[in-house]
RNA sequence: UCCUCGGUAGCUCAAUCUGGCAGAGCGGCCGGCUGUUAACCGGUUGGUUGCAGGUUCGAGUCCUGCCCGAGGAGCCA
């Protein structure tokens, strides 16, 4: 039996029989000749079969061959540049053909459809040609953060994800039943990172978040995929070097690992080739006044509307959509009103009302994918936070500690791996870049 | 929770404004074609018009209520 390749190898087996195991995902009949266009996993690889060349059986079986049917193909490799496919511009000549399965129906087609429609079908859909692209790069995203994080001394220790009570206090959490009383799936892991950085120095955690908010917007999940890297002995400034080394490794794999995916979605990659460090600064103070010069600038009263915003708000989506608008690179937005963020952020020296927290905004009406803060490192000015905040001071005693034993200046940060990888692809919507999203209105498949 | 838009064949849509035989393309099926790129050509198959009620000689179309979905706001990554 010839030797079974995989697709993504196909050039190196020019001249040679090999065999094929995947799925149809097209077929061209001409009569006498057709065209099968296979993947496996791997790629796309179109397969020919002559009339002359293959007995009747093997003809016959292929003109059999409906859409996602499953076969194992055996033929010789050809170099050919009409041959489509990724990677393409090599062709398999069929000299045989074994059918594992005719697939009756299949409901996707290789053209328009609805979003209902798609997501109902989602277990299907990552079949499809672009779907397929938008996860593989995922998984190169998700890979270069690990590889940037550990080659750069941050130790891996992953948090809990049924914990007592709301990490942050603020947005609402999916309450479980832990044996009889409340648990609550964890939104966010950075409270147990500060406590494992006194340990290790450098440590993330990565992995599910969830959010029982009821968004519903092209940029939000219920259930979505953040890392949180935390670094003792690190200040603000220090914060964004590390941001901006992390994001633009991510940005400069894809680019270098992904450039086929990258193209066959149609990303224009020349915005991505510029996101290399340093990124522009600015403060929130300084944002707020770029805000007010579009305001004034605009002719359009709707947007007008949405970009009203006084000193002390957090921005929304139209805030960020226009600031990134008028940068080339990701921006940092530093320096939030204390009181539009959480309560463990330090405070901006002299400034109490100004936090030390940032924001990394991505480009093209991106927005936020990163937030990130220095801690407070006081005990007593955490004490007084927790009071301000309202929150139960029982419930964050060993938070407290930390700063009794040892507390030293640290930061840290969370980066949403969905909205990065929307942004990388050049997508309107983050539903497509996780294999099964959860939202408001999707729990199925 | 609020605002806007939508729901017609397996899929994508037309017919809705101005009530009058339920339509097309794709898919499926049959036939033709040796270079197709979501092929093309001929034939054929295909309907609880989201649900319930109302107006009317007659409702996909008008009215009322409900259900479902999408986009946006808020919240956030």
């Amino acid at each position: 039996m010839p030797k079974i390749i995989r697709i993504q190898d196909i050039a190196q087996h020019v001249g040679e029989e090999v065999t094929l195991q995947g799925w149809l995902y097209h077929r061209t009949d001409k009569g006498k000749l057709q065209f099968l266009r296979v993947r496996d996993g791997t790629g796309y690889a179109q397969c020919v079969v002559f009339k002359k060349d293959v007995s009747p059986e093997v003809f016959e079986a292929a003109r059999s061959l409906t859409q996602e049917s499953s076969l194992i193909v055996t033929g010789t490799v050809r170099q050919d540049a009409r041959a489509p496919g990724l990677p393409g511009g090599h062709e398999l000549s069929v000299t045989g053909l074994q059918v594992l399965q005719v697939a009756q129906d299949y409901p996707i087609q290789p053209k328009e459809h609805g979003v209902e429609f798609l997501m109902d079908h989602r277990h299907l859909w990552i079949r499809s040609q672009r779907q397929w692209a938008v996860l593989r790069v995922r998984a190169t995203v998700i890979r270069a953060i690990r590889d940037w994080l550990d080659d750069h001394g941050f130790v891996n220790l992953d948090t809990p994800i049924l914990t007592p009570a709301a990490c942050e206090g603020t947005t609402t959490l999916f309450e479980t039943d832990y044996f009889g009383t409340p648990a609550y799936l964890a939104q966010s892991g950075q409270l147990y990172n500060e406590a494992n950085i006194y340990a290790f120095g450098r440590v993330y955690c990565f992995g599910p978040t969830f959010r029982a908010e009821k968004s519903k917007t092209r940029r939000h999940l219920t259930e979505f995929w953040m890392v949180e890297p935390e670094a003792a002995f690190c200040d603000l400034d220090q914060l964004m070097e590390i941001e901006e080394q992390f994001v633009s490794y991510i940005v400069q794999t894809c680019l270098r690992e992904r450039a086929q995916e990258l193209a066959l979605l149609g990303r224009d990659t020349g915005h991505l080739e510029k996101v290399v460090p340093p990124f522009p600064r600015i403060s929130y103070d300084e944002a707020l006044e770029m805000l007010g010069e579009i305001r004034e600038q605009t002719d359009d009263e709707e947007l007008k509307g949405l970009l009203e915003i006084e000193w002390g708000e957090d921005f929304g989506s139209p805030h960020e959509t226009e600031l990134t608008k008028r940068f080339e690179k990701p921006v940092f937005v530093y320096g939030y009103p204390t009181r539009a963020k959480a309560f463990y952020m330090e405070p901006w020296p002299g400034r109490p009302e100004v936090s030390k927290s940032v924001d990394l905004l991505a480009p093209e009406g991106y927005g936020e994918i990163i937030g990130g803060s220095e801690r407070i490192s006081d005990p007593d000015l955490l004490l007084e936070r927790l009071r301000e905040w309202g929150l139960p001071r029982e419930a964050f005693e060993w938070y407290i500690d930390l700063r009794r034993y040892g507390s030293v200046p640290h930061s840290g940060f969370g980066l949403g791996i969905e909205r990065t990888v929307t942004w990388i692809c050049g997508l309107d919507h983050l539903r497509e870049t996780i294999p099964f999203p959860r939202m408001l209105k999707r729990v199925y498949p």
